[in-house]
DNA sequence: CTTGACTCCGTACTATGGTACATGGTGTAC
DNA sequence: GTACACCATGTACCATAGTACGGAGTCAAG
């Protein structure tokens, strides 16, 4: 077919690299639609589209992994929607703790930034000496990864 | 001295793993203080000072890559305290950035979960629909980690 | 003096998401 | 018919922050 493509014209369309696109298919989340008899991979609409949402579940945040079940889910036909539903809450109530970790972070910072007079040597620095501190009100920032490793995409 | 610890002593005060002290070693961030003749390392107050700072440094967000700049800048007799305030600003921005990405994030999951009726079978629903979305308002959770690799501690 | 806990060092492995490279085959335009 | 871009496979490497393990030496109690 003509909207067949091959993998790097594939890896264009997308925006990924080359070697990405076979990363993937090591994790079993991409496969080739056919292949032409010198090997070259081939890919069909049906595998463009599982190359975006591939990507946009990434951009929710979704880990390759978490993005191999959802593609699982799609293919199972006793699996619903609420299925689905379920784990979109999952990582939406993990998205929502890690906010609530940054902005412990992010006042603990300031109140650092604060206290911090710039002329100073480090000898005297507030900042450094309360990182020394035994016991602090240091922002807790506790697990809960979002994304592992996250590099996202600009 | 009394207060020199042996290494699987200040790994159960510090609540870390023997391996992660030698790890720190390793990264030149924590050194023994002195040796026994055995080999055995040994921890003195001020060694003990250096792990709480690199696990509090930590707990704000900073990797250990960025907490040895600012071990270094404590001992540099020339850094003044502005150059820690410096980063420390730096890292409150990428915490607030992270902030808002992890926002859009969540909005777009909200909407994706308003959208699902847990009834019906995954064929027809429309998280995994609009996850194939060419052009999507996904949130473009892009880039900036806060901490790659970010395991933190609970 | 033996037992068990502790420590040494070096190396390999984990997870996460890729990227890079060598060596060789393929496809096509001129 | 040859040059050049593209693709194949396999393996190694990157960052990040550790964890695990084997084999040997050490320390302290009984």
């Amino acid at each position: 077919m003509a909207s067949d493509l091959k993998i790097g014209q594939l890896a264009k369309q997308a925006g990924v690299n080359i070697e990405t696109i076979r990363y993937y298919e090591r994790l079993n989340l991409l496969g080739p639609s056919s292949r032409l008899p010198s090997g070259y991979r081939l890919y069909n609409r049906d595998a463009q589209r599982r190359l975006r949402f591939i990507k946009n579940a990434q951009a929710l945040g979704f880990t390759l992994h978490e993005i191999a079940e959802l593609l699982n889910l799609r293919v199972s036909s006793r699996a619903r929607c609420g299925d689905v539903q379920r784990k979109a809450e999952a990582k939406l109530a993990h998205v929502e703790a890690k906010i609530q970790e940054l902005h412990a972070l992010a006042g603990a910072l300031k109140h650092l930034i604060r206290t911090c007079r710039a002329g100073q040597p480090t000898e005297a620095c507030p900042i450094l000496e309360s990182l020394e501190q035994e016991t602090t009100n240091m922002a807790r920032a506790s697990s809960s990864s979002l994304r592992p490793g996250d590099k996202g995409r600009s």
